[in-house]
DNA sequence: AGATACAATGAGTAAACACTCAATGAATGA
DNA sequence: TCATTCATTGAGTGTTTACTCATTGTATCT
């Protein structure tokens, strides 16, 4: 690897790191191209000669949050098995990036096609902990029963409730930080055996 | 009232009710001025001698769907006031305008402020139902113990969540005539003491 | 060293779109 | 009947913004 290579690979990372930044900052669909440019302080024209289209940027920027999220609730979760320790590890692997989380499921429904793929495969992912941890708990008993799907996704839409509706609910805050245990003991509580 | 004022509120209300369905089924951001006026047939400036501009346009068009949507309420709540029988009156009264329901808690982030306390108040009028229907079934002891906000978010969450992912759990079709009365008995399981 | 490749630049282009305004013709009032 | 008002029209304007491309300067290759 030459030093152009290298620095082509730089420049990319460097955008798509900006982005992740720009896109939470100020949302997916109100943020332009030129003020990703600005922020990474390169030409406008640069963006365009790593990705083709704003679209691809944007794909881009997502399958790279996929990951990171991916890494992080990987790490987060390996020793836990409880579907608490699994609702702990997802909330604390939104928490650092809770501002471009809540841009993407809030926008989502304005993405282009590609980028919701990505999204739905993130929620997959976290989904696919879930229920295997739910399962040894229903055997066990511990929880009420119900449909699995349901059982999932009452959690995400609560929790994505909450973080979409932030303003309303810890304006300038974290909902992570000010509701993440509250939601998990409610969320515990509401599928509990009693 | 004479013919021109009569014809102009009749152009007024024409206009907003094919907002209504144009935004329904485009959505508040892909839809353009000029898109409605095609669809009323009238001129693209006709629009803008109603309208100051295409926000307010938009305030006045969530408006008109809140009031119609109050209205259905009050209609189908009078004399029902058990939970599940709130829950059934919410969704009913979605069903009507699911479209347009839909593109409003989907795109409410993106949409001017006055939009929002639109969506807020509307919001409010059914919580006020439903905290007042749970407020007896907590004395009754009927359902858990939980904080009244929690209560009812988890139901909007939950509602909220398959109404934004409708192409995911039933696509062209109404996610209130398919998963409805699935979300409502959910629901009451979760809350239920058993 | 000189030729070539290519990452980066930024002024320029084209398309989309909200909004304007002079013109039109029908309704209203004297 | 004739002058005035005003809802409607649609071509036109200004702005925003994604994307282009000729130019530049530096790294790479011979």
């Amino acid at each position: 690897m030459n030093k152009r290579q290298e620095q082509k690979l730089k420049t990319k990372a460097h955008i798509i790191e900006t982005s992740i930044q720009e896109f939470a900052r100020g949302g997916f669909i109100n943020t332009r191209t030129s003020d990703i440019a600005k922020s990474a302080e390169i030409s406008h024209g640069t963006v365009f000669s790593h990705f083709p289209s704003r679209d691809i940027l944007i794909e881009e920027t997502i399958e790279e949050f996929g990951r990171r999220l991916g890494k992080s609730l990987h790490k987060l979760v390996e020793n836990n098995c409880g579907i608490r320790e699994i609702l702990k590890a997802h909330i604390m692997g939104i928490k650092e990036y809770e501002d471009f989380y809540i841009r993407l499921i809030s926008e989502m429904p304005l993405i282009h096609e590609s980028g919701k793929n990505t999204v739905i495969a993130i929620q997959s992912m976290i989904s696919l902990h879930f229920l295997y941890a739910a399962e040894k708990e229903i055997e066990d008993s511990k929880i009420i029963s119900m449909p699995m799907n349901l059982m999932f996704n009452t959690w995400i839409g609560i929790l994505n409730y909450y973080l979409m509706n932030r303003d309303l609910f810890a304006p300038g805050e974290s909902i992570v930080e000010v509701y993440g245990d509250v939601l998990i003991d409610h969320y515990m509580n509401l599928i509990s055996l009693k």
